[in-house]
DNA sequence: CTGTTAGCGCTTTCAC
DNA sequence: GTGAAAGCGCTAACAG
């Protein structure tokens, strides 16, 4: 038993073949005789030969077969999501499926987050929806290597996996509106800083994360289809996807002078907030406040929330396919809205 | 702009400095001067270098600073299941705190899951809860790389983090079966074939999966010292963890001659599933029948499920430690019954 | 601060 | 079916 690292070349050594042959046995073992293909093992297995040395072989190769995942400034925010995990476990599926690997590129949000993109050992990358802004985008860039982008930004060299957010805010958008006075969108970041606010109007295109701005658009059109002026539409930006806090936020909206009567929320998540809130104010669900989510998660069906329906785990599987050759479908159109009781009509 | 790959050599050589100086650029940038150090990365500009090359770093440093996790025989499964969600955070947390990535390592349950082991270009394994006969772990230890189980089994030469099952079940056993006339426990997969099954007086000894077989005993321990026969327990073995899993094989057991009227379950998820179906046939809960969990999720708090509280995520952290080197704290003692409104007293 | 040498462990030629 | 040579791209070790 080898104390130290044994070699291809201390294998052949012992089994008394080329180094080739071993290497056959390993790669190709078709194209190795069952003689030599035994002494090899035999040799292997007194030495105690791990293997091929993975680094090795990938330096040879000029592959690694692992495909990284850039899940966005915060680790832990990635995890805590249902969606994110969907999405990976998207990822993971196809990956297994070619034998390959997922790599989970570990950012921080610190400044070598760079040197981590740029260290990582993967033939590929997948990035989660982040900010038109982000550093991260540029440092995948920089590799060269295939990379798709979840969400948004749309980056020229980069594919794009993504529904068609505007469309689908819009059409959500009409159904938790209608006949409201005064709507109300509970949003995500509008940036990295993830700051929270409550403001009326706010521009959309002063969201920097491209899945935000494009879902306030669509809000927009849909409001002002029904003859409300966007600037008196409240939009209540959240820090985190998160229960508690679109809980409170909602809280907040419901007590102020001009309370919403509809509110429309960027996941089911929110929307669970926004219910618990509106139930804890003694607003009656659809009669005096409707509300929509987005995901259709599982708390959607629970809850009986109208919703837009999308697979983020297709999505995954759609990203990874793309980020190993494949043709990257189109994913604009892979939604619909859910109906439920959270909405009249 | 370089179509092909980029090297340092050439980097260097448009630099007018030596292979070395430009490695040093970019690993130890103090050690060269300024001047030497920009006319490197304005080289690099130049040719569009996308840094050193990961995997040839990896072969010459013997190092690839990534962590594989090992995630069982279906990868699916593991991204459904909260709790290994949870663990996995722990893990990336960790991994990014040092700088290095997380390699999920594509298993399958297909005959070739031994050598995605082996080909894992990683510096170390973290197993998710397995059976004791997974070829998996014989897989990893082949590769003679530091290696954590988590969960079990306990395997000589890998480090082991789990809490105590056993005394946990045990306890949280004598206050979910007390007073209970026929006890009943809603249980996990006892082998890797994953067969849902209704028995009364399972062996423990014949759970492959470590953490099952300890729970059993622990329920064993608990309902023998309340006075009741572990014969006359019966328990039902689901295949996934899943709360209509759980729902269905409960409805089947009120509906038998002897419905139980205390069941402990092996997660939040299925204990879930058990308080719906008791809900759907009529039983009151704690009175007419009591239930317990374990995890104490999400799910748990919602619920009021009397469960066994421990932290997936704290003990994916220590798995990451101490596959880094680290001390592996015992994590034997990190859980606790928290007592809700599922059972009496 | 910079450079030279050596070689990590393997697999792709291309020959036999 | 087997093997010899060459080198993937980089950095530890040691000079200077």
């Amino acid at each position: 038993m080898g104390s130290k690292r044994v070699t291809l070349a201390q294998v052949a050594e012992l089994a008394g073949v080329s180094v080739m042959t071993a290497s056959y046995t390993y790669n190709q073992p078709n194209r190795v005789s069952d003689q030599a293909r035994s002494k090899v093992l035999a040799a292997a297995a007194q030495l105690g030969y791990a293997g091929p040395d993975p680094s090795a072989r990938s330096l040879r190769r000029g592959s690694t077969r692992t495909l990284g995942v850039v899940l966005g400034e915060h680790l832990s925010y990635a995890f805590d999501d249902p969606q994110a995990v969907s999405f990976l476990a998207g990822i993971a599926d196809v990956c297994a499926g070619h034998g390959y690997g997922v790599t989970i590129v570990p950012i921080t949000g610190a400044a070598d987050d760079v040197t981590r993109v740029r260290d990582a050992a993967v033939d590929g990358f997948i990035v989660w929806t982040t900010a038109d802004d982000d550093p991260i985008i540029a440092a995948v860039r920089a590799t060269k290597r295939p990379a798709v982008v979840h969400g948004g930004p749309a980056v020229r060299g980069m594919g794009l996996v993504t529904i068609d957010n505007r469309a689908a805010a819009y059409a959500v958008g009409l159904v938790v509106f209608a006949g409201a006075q005064r709507p109300a969108v509970v949003s995500c970041p509008l940036s990295r800083e993830r700051i929270s606010t409550i403001t009326p109007g706010v521009a959309p295109s002063s969201a920097l994360f491209a899945v935000t701005r494009h879902r306030l658009e669509g809000y927009r059109q849909a409001a002002e289809e029904l003859g409300i002026a966007w600037h008196d539409v409240v939009v209540a930006v959240c820090a985190r996807n998160d229960v508690t806090e679109a809980e409170h936020i909602t809280a907040t909206l419901l007590a102020s002078d001009e309370p919403p009567d509809a509110i429309a929320a960027m996941s089911d998540e929110q929307a669970a907030g926004v219910v618990r809130a509106a139930h804890a104010a003694g607003r009656v669900i659809p009669d005096d406040m409707t509300v929509s989510g987005w995901d259709d998660a599982a708390v959607a069906q629970r809850l009986g929330l109208t919703t837009v329906a999308q697979s983020l785990r297709d999505q995954g599987a759609a990203c990874a396919q793309a980020a190993l050759g494949g043709k990257p479908d189109s994913y604009a159109d892979a939604w619909s809205v859910v109906r439920r009781t959270t909405t009249r009509g």
